[in-house]
DNA sequence: CAACCGTCAAGAGCGGTGCTCTCGGTTTTG
DNA sequence: CAAAACCGAGAGCACCGCTCTTGACGGTTG
């Protein structure tokens, strides 16, 4: 296997050249992208893209998991960017980043956050770049706990079973983060992915023209129900 | 034009018929029905489908309008169903209506609040009904507000061009009511429709076995944020 | 009563789709 | 150098939305 390099050299380009032709189809066409389109586009015949993607699913898969890693970076980037003893700073910057990315990239967002592709069941592999967003926007608090800047919600606000469940969540990603300070975190990360999909799909925008404004009012609202301190 | 009563009545229970099988296949195809297979199981040919709708996205657009209908009944009736000074309740009702309904149709919630079906513009008709489930959110603020049991957080919290947008909004549907309220109903019902994409799309679900209690708690904290009263 | 004309289902056809299979030609490997 | 692996092209299958034409049916009207 060392010795076939020009072979795989060749083969990878070829792989990336078909994603990159397909990122660009995805803008316009949405999740329903042609294959013969995209090959077309390549000088290619239809039947020799199943060279490289074993099906059109599979090519999705790749577009999928790509986009996750970039919305993956650029919220871990602007995170790391910010001033880590600025919790709020860190929230603001972890928002705008997601929405700018969405922004920037509406087709990628769709697919990530949209209604899903009928036929297509996402594999396994994307479960875990689908949770480095979420879980950097929850990690500020963790941050805030640890340094003494937050002070968790009481125990008692939330039922049983839901603190069990979260208990779990929590162990899992954020060990030591009290369970209702979770809750609220979600709950942030939920009007975060709300705010942006209603831009990007919805009608709304019209009655709304400052939507920079708004979505920082909005995203400050979530950080208020959090504690984070001013 | 009198006379032709007969003509047109079995015309309509055929456009219902259409209906009420595209209906059943989106539950299964999602957005991406097919005229034919809608055709197949009628025993008609595909081409007499554009006899009764001149297009797909016609046939979509009517499946959309009966939706909005559906959730926007679904909604008010469990508004008006509970205790109007009992504006917790209410809230939550109006919650549960929503997440009940979308649960039963996923594929119509799809439909309607998932990424657009790419080559599919929605109509101006579809505008109206669109907003009557969050108007009747929103409108328990007024409500609350109006029985003095709501108090409006400060003025000042809002940026000048936001509480500017969000008053030409009040204008229209909740005159009178403190623009930085109507932005903390807003927040709710984006926060609502977040909790229910989440859980119909996503695979947080199976983090959390106790998706009832979760939602609750989750409406819950959009309701402190608000200020409802427990 | 009969002619008429709108309405309807059916069929053929166009260009498009994902996908499979076979066939040659090239490249890498043993 | 021969064998094996790889690759692109092409034909073909079944499906799709949509258009156009044809023939039959049946209320409305002269």
């Amino acid at each position: 296997m060392v010795a076939n390099t020009f072979r795989a050299r060749v083969r990878a380009g070829m792989i990336e050249e078909i994603k990159s032709v397909a990122r660009r189809h995805l803008a316009t066409d949405g999740a329903n992208l042609s294959l013969r389109a995209v090959a077309r586009d390549l000088g290619m015949v239809s039947s020799a893209i199943y060279r490289y993607f074993p099906s059109r699913d599979d090519l999705l898969t790749a577009l999928i998991l790509e986009a996750y890693e970039a919305l993956g970076d650029a919220v871990e980037a602007a995170d790391a960017a910010a001033d880590p003893a600025d919790l709020r700073g860190r929230w603001h910057a972890v928002c705008r980043a997601a929405r700018s990315w969405a922004l920037a990239h509406p087709a990628e967002y769709a697919l990530l956050y949209g209604s899903p592709v009928p036929g297509y069941a996402a594999p396994d592999t994307t479960v875990e770049p689908a949770q480095r967003p979420p879980v950097t926007l929850v990690g500020i608090l963790r941050d805030g706990l640890a340094a003494g800047q937050l002070t968790p919600p009481p125990a008692d606000e939330l039922p049983e079973p839901v603190r069990a469940d979260l208990a779990e969540i929590a162990a899992a990603y954020f060990p030591g983060l009290p369970e209702a300070l979770l809750a609220r975190g979600m709950a942030g990360w939920t009007q975060l992915f709300g705010l942006i999909s209603f831009e990007l799909f919805g009608r709304i925008n019209r009655a709304l023209p400052h939507r920079d404004e708004y979505f920082d009012h909005q995203t400050g609202l979530m950080a208020d129900l959090i504690g984070l301190p001013h």
